[in-house]
DNA sequence: GCCCATTACGAAGTACGTAACGATA
DNA sequence: TATCGTTACGTACTTCGTAATGGGC
């Protein structure tokens, strides 16, 4: 099973080139960084980065991986986010996330529309 | 940070509607999974479940939370599977999830025709 | 000599299983 | 008494930080 925990590690490294810099901004130490960064490339069976020089670089597929894994780091926040609410909401609360031009298309102005007839919103990506 | 297997454990009682027959499905005793929902719903600040009679059952903020869930560990599955395939393949495979009605619309179709003149595929949820 | 990634090693935290407990039928 | 969920406790594993190692500039 996947460990959000690599997963945002891997990101943090991809994003700043640099495992140094990244352990920084995750506030750990170089050590677990690399190791865990290792780690993952051992389970999944695939190189993600290209090590020369003393360098490390995203090589083709851990560019691939990269998108994928924001995404999920992102669901994952989501996901989380929903469970604090769910807290203070006395049987739930309503979050409305749009995309540009949704709100002008009387896409959501529909759904609420819905919503208040007693119909339920279902969860767009 | 959201652990993957506390959700995992979670999605595993919460279909089982039963602690004890959820922890052999996902061989484990029934004490630590039991603690780990705990922890997940202290993490969260939400109970999800509904304890009466010595049953488990879930309840509205549960069943809210379920949903979004199980869409986390299928992307999660998605992620692990991309890894494992980036590694077999050359510098990449081409993976096509459709939906009832995608094909028929035309729109995978244009993809394609778009992705063959070199254009990107763009993950779709 | 300085910086960067990795490896070595000891300490702390966490998850597990077995066993005991409380409650329900 | 049998079953189910939770709590108690000891063990094993995993992750962390510090320190040492090996390569480039």
């Amino acid at each position: 099973m996947l460990d959000l925990r690599q997963i945002r590690y891997f990101v943090a490294v991809a994003e700043a080139g640099n495992v140094g810099r990244a352990a920084e901004q995750l506030h750990i130490s170089q050590s677990p960084l690399s190791r865990q960064i290792i780690q993952l490339e051992e389970q999944l069976g695939v190189t993600l980065f290209e090590r020369a020089k003393q360098r490390v670089h995203l090589n083709a597929e851990g560019r691939a991986f990269l998108a994928e894994a924001r995404a999920l780091l992102a669901n994952a926040a989501r996901l989380e986010e929903l469970g604090r609410s769910l807290a203070s909401g006395a049987t739930g609360s309503l979050a409305i996330g749009y995309v540009e031009g949704a709100v002008h298309s009387g896409l959501v102005a529909d759904m609420l529309k819905d919503f208040r007839r007693g119909g339920r919103i279902s969860i767009c990506n």
